[in-house]
RNA sequence: GCUGAAGUGGUGGAAUUGGUAGACACGCACGUUUCAGGGGCGUGUGGGGGUUGCCCUGUGCGGGUUCGAGUCCCGCCUUCAGUACCA
């Protein structure tokens, strides 16, 4: 073939990868191994476009690069295929969702075949198949099965918990469990019935099921996590959400928060990821003081990183929420306290975010004590306390936080300053610790960190309180109320009183495979999709749970299957575990920064600590893609026309008319410029009979905005068509052109062009225009040697820094450079062709196969291993700066002394004329760039 | 409010981390090719001036350090992303 034909010759190479298994990887090498993984796509109805294949683009590009260099390289891709959108189709259409899954992954898998990716299909995996959600049900067996010891910071067998229990009962344990877990001794363990035992045991356990506060959307008839709330309502599809209490399982994360934490210091990820889950999992160091209730026995104990205001509290604010509002209010304020509680149920969350301007709150009548100083201080309830965090509790220091100087002035509170070097508190509150105490007792004249210090020993000696780390991070709720998801393995048996618990269905008996059911809606009764299942029990006789597990179950460990996708003894052989360890690469979007990333971590920890995996980190290095945002095109309507005869203006006259603007496909228009013909045919809908279009130069001008990829804005454009027109190649190296990977840009064609007549050029340093070879086994030029090894080093250091974009940038240089020079070697345009193949795979293949195919040269191996870059320079000039300005270029080799060029560069003419006879001040020799003189 | 990132030609973006700012590409202009074309090739292209193998100016704004600053320091402004009655 001695024409670019990029349709055919991708044909080609992509059938050939696929029929020799190129791309298959064996889990045993003497190379060292490589592991690059891409976050696999849910397979959604829509395909894939423009902006998906940029993540899995930059990884083929790394992946492909690690071979040359010599590596065993890992590089797999599957489908997160259980979710949301296919039991919606089937809500509507009644079509299984395993159906509408498999025809959506065929589709997909035709697309990323055609865009040239290095996968190694062989270990393709589906969240979805049974042979892959058994081992998620075996791992979700495995937490129920465990416990976190918090004295050995780790989670154990359940088994160890319980030979605690015989031995000590739950008194001496330190570990996870939750807060109403009852206190017993071993012989009170000794006596309980076995179901006793047992149910205390689901205290510790690190998957549980608990009465909990979830977010409930009535429209999509299921319970969200938070990271699925965005704004009050559902991430998909924007329904309302309300709080509502169900029984769920539950996964206790918050066992893992400071391991979470601490790991991330250990792993090579974008500060403002790390960040992302720092604020998510919002460690905060503080105390718990404990206030005693005038009159009461019980304590309110608050949580406070401020202990050293505590000489500054002069109220204390409750959650309305707050156990002990019923008892402490006082027959007097009750009225008003119900009315309070009333109306803040009545406000929904959302409220409740949006108006924090407001200040509303209610007197309990009731008082507390400070602990350090006796004072009375009045209680009050109000909704800026939040229930759920912390204590639910907190004292009020008007004078250091703006909330209670807002709060203090409405209900016209004291306000006593307690540092010298806060600002006039009358006006304002002021936060700082600069300073020293005053009016506090026995830390007056310290500093923030002595005072901290003394009253936290003075609260632990005292038994009124103790230092204390809180976290936001909440337990995750592991149900969902959906059909289409992995069945939890748990079937509830009578617990002899009249209830009943949770027990496992046995290993052996994985996986529990999803039942048929005839209607993907929940029971009349409210019942999740599954309790409409015929025979749904455990031996006939037990209820098997109804719920099913959320999204991120199947993506929480996926990286391990791949390693052994076919294994039925276990989730991956340890032997393929220790192979390949843990993931050296992951590329991925930023949206999964608190979901995802942050339970696949906790799993991951989970699995290292029961001796599953050797890793305590699953993600090395992890590289978030940018958006690639739609661009869309707009046509202006001119108002007040018959539907019929539309009248359609030219953006840059619509100024003139009153127009609205309609989305137009992207697709038929060209630089801004609308294919009136096209649009008349395909868009019926909005012409009418006869259009009328008021044109600007003779041509239609759109309108244009960023805005997200979506079918409904009209601005989607497909991989699939740009292959056609430009191939694969051509689009892997534009979409690696258009800017660094990290940053979102709005998709655009208008480069397309030059990628493409790169790729041309490339072509004709093997071929002439009229077909000719022009490739001879001669002796590379040194200019050619020069340009070819400066590249070589500069996309080293590009691809290792993934700067994909500036290596590109390189690749055009050098083909431009070896085409001036009318490059014939074969030497040079071999390695030129190694260079590229990471980026563009097909014609590298193609012309790497020409070169063999050539009579009277030798055949090499089959790309060879990338050959390091080495400069090439026999003199390197350098300009000469004298005061400031360049006057002159000289040049010299790179191994003469900084003293010999001194001497050179002050006797030669050139510089003597600019420097006036004057001394030399400084003489600065910056090697490779450049030298200054100053006189 | 807090946290993170970023402001460079008409456009997307480079700049070896303190060393000739604007690489590479798009666009545009001119030229060229027996070029039908939106194709190929070449030249030019930050702004201003000019005696046209020259000068001045220039990286959001204002200061500073340095022989030398897009890059470092201080103070502002703007944009994007995430997050928030978190005690």
């Amino acid at each position: 073939m001695s024409e670019y034909n990029h349709l055919e010759i991708e044909r080609k190479w992509q059938s050939f990868w696929k029929e020799n298994e190129t791309f298959r990887v064996s889990s045993q090498s003497d190379k060292p191994k490589y592991y690059v993984l891409d976050m696999f796509p849910y397979p959604s109805g829509a395909g894939l476009h423009v902006g998906h294949p940029l993540g899995y683009i930059a990884s083929d590009i790394y992946a492909r690069y690690k071979r040359l260099k010599g590596f065993n390289v890992l590089h797999p891709m599957g489908f997160d295929s259980f979710g949301l959108p296919a039991e919606q189709y089937a809500i509507q259409t009644g079509q299984h969702p395993a159906v509408t899954t498999e025809e959506n992954i065929s589709r997909y898998i035709g697309q990323l075949q055609h865009l040239g990716f290095s996968f190694d299909w062989s270990r393709e995996v589906r969240t979805s198949d049974p042979g892959y959600y058994r081992w998620t049900q075996w791992i979700f067996s495995r937490l129920f099965n465990s416990w976190y010891n918090l004295a050995a910071d780790k989670a154990e067998a359940i088994e160890t918990l319980i030979a605690e229990f015989e031995k000590a009962g739950n008194q001496t344990v330190q570990a996870a469990c939750d807060e109403d877990t009852p206190a017993f001794t071993a012989e009170d363990w000794h006596a309980f019935s076995a179901e006793e035992q047992y149910e205390l045991t689901l205290k510790y356990r690190l998957t549980y099921v608990a009465e909990a506060t979830v977010n409930w959307c009535a429209a999509l008839g299921s319970v969200l996590s938070n990271d699925e709330v965005k704004d009050g309502v559902s991430e998909r599809g924007g329904y309302p959400v309300e709080q509502k209490r169900m029984r769920q399982w539950m996964m206790r994360i918050t066992a893992y928060s400071q391991r979470l934490i601490d790991g991330l210091d250990t792993i090579d990820w974008s500060e403002s990821l790390k960040e992302q889950q720092r604020n998510w999992i919002g460690r905060s160091v503080g105390a718990l003081v404990d206030f005693e209730v005038q009159g009461h026995a019980q304590t309110i104990t608050v949580f406070t990183t401020r202990v050293d205001t505590i000489y500054g509290v002069t109220f204390m604010v409750i959650a309305p929420e707050h156990e002990l509002v019923p008892t402490i209010t006082t027959p007097e304020q009750q009225q008003e306290i119900s009315q309070y509680i009333e109306q803040t149920k009545k406000r929904s969350e959302r409220d409740r975010m949006s108006d924090v301007k407001t200040v509303s709150g209610a007197f309990t009548g009731a008082y507390a004590l400070n602990p350090f100083n006796g004072e009375k201080i009045p209680v009050y309830i109000a909704d800026y306390v939040l229930a759920g965090y912390g204590t639910g509790a907190v004292m009020a220091v008007p004078s250091g936080d703006q909330r209670d100087w807002n709060f203090a002035t409405h209900f016209g509170l004291p306000i006593i300053p307690i540092l010298d070097a806060q600002k006039e508190v009358a006006l304002q509150a002021d936060p700082t610790k600069e300073g020293r105490y005053i009016n506090s007792g026995m830390i007056d004249g310290l500093s923030y960190a002595e005072a901290t210090d003394r009253l936290i020993q003075w609260l632990e000696a005292n038994g009124k309180g103790k230092g204390k780390i809180n976290y936001r991070l909440r337990d995750a709720v592991f149900s969902r109320q959906r059909y289409w998801g992995e069945p939890v393995p748990v079937y509830f048996r009578e617990n002899g009183k009249g209830g009943t618990l949770p027990y496992l269905v046995p290993d052996a008996e994985l996986p529990l495979e999803l039942p048929a059911v005839n209607k993907y809606l929940p029971t009349e009764t409210g019942e999740p999709p599954l309790g409409r299942a015929e025979g749904w029990n455990y031996q006939g006789q037990w209820e098997y749970e109804l719920s099913t597990m959320p999204g991120w179950a199947g993506s929480s460990w996926y990286w391990y299957r791949y390693m052994d996708p076919a294994n039925q003894e276990a989730f991956a052989a340890s032997d393929a575990i220790g192979y390949w360890k843990a993931v050296d690469l992951y590329i991925g979007g930023t949206e999964h920064a608190t979901g995802h990333l942050l339970y696949s971590r906790f799993w991951n920890k989970f699995l290292k600590d029961r001796g599953y995996v050797p890793e305590e980190e699953p993600f090395k290095k992890l590289i978030n893609q940018g958006m690639i945002q739609g661009r869309s095109n707009f046509v202006y309507r001119v108002k007040g026309h018959d539907a019929a005869r539309p009248v359609f203006v030219s953006a840059g006259l619509k100024d003139r008319y009153e127009t609205t603007p309609l989305h137009v496909d992207v697709n038929i228009v060209s630089s801004d410029i609308l294919d009136v013909e096209k649009f008349v045919q395909t868009r019926k809908d909005i012409v009418g009979e006869q259009p009328e279009f008021i044109l600007e130069d003779g041509v239609y001008k759109c309108g244009a905005e960023v805005e997200k990829m979506s079918k409904s804005k009209f601005n989607v454009v497909n991989p699939d068509d740009i292959i056609k027109r430009y191939g694969a190649d051509t689009l892997r190296l534009y979409e690696m052109f258009l800017g660094p990977l990290e940053q979102a840009k709005p998709w655009n064609t208008n480069g397309i062009d030059g990628t493409y007549r790169f790729i041309r050029k490339l072509w004709r340093l093997f071929y002439a225009d009229n077909g000719q070879w022009l490739v001879q086994d001669e002796a590379p030029k040194p200019a050619e040697l020069k340009v070819l090894h400066r590249t070589i080093k500069k996309v080293e250091e590009d691809i290792e820094h993934f700067s994909f974009n500036t290596a590109v940038s390189a690749f055009m240089v050098l083909v431009n450079e070896l085409g001036s020079l009318k490059c014939r070697s074969k030497a040079v345009l071999e390695q030129v062709l190694v260079l590229l193949a990471p980026f563009a795979p097909h014609i590298s293949e193609e012309l790497w196969e020409a070169l063999e195919n050539q009579p009277g040269t030798i055949s090499t191996a089959r790309f060879p291993q990338w050959e390091a870059g080495h400069l090439v320079d026999d003199l390197f000039e350098y300009p000469i700066q004298i005061n400031g300005k360049v006057r002159a270029t000289l040049a010299f080799p790179p191994d003469k002394s900084p003293d010999e060029i001194q001497q050179e560069v002050l006797a030669s003419e050139a510089v003597a004329k600019w420097m006036d006879g004057k001394p030399v001040k400084k003489f600065i020799i910056v090697p490779k760039r450049i030298i200054n003189v100053v006189v």
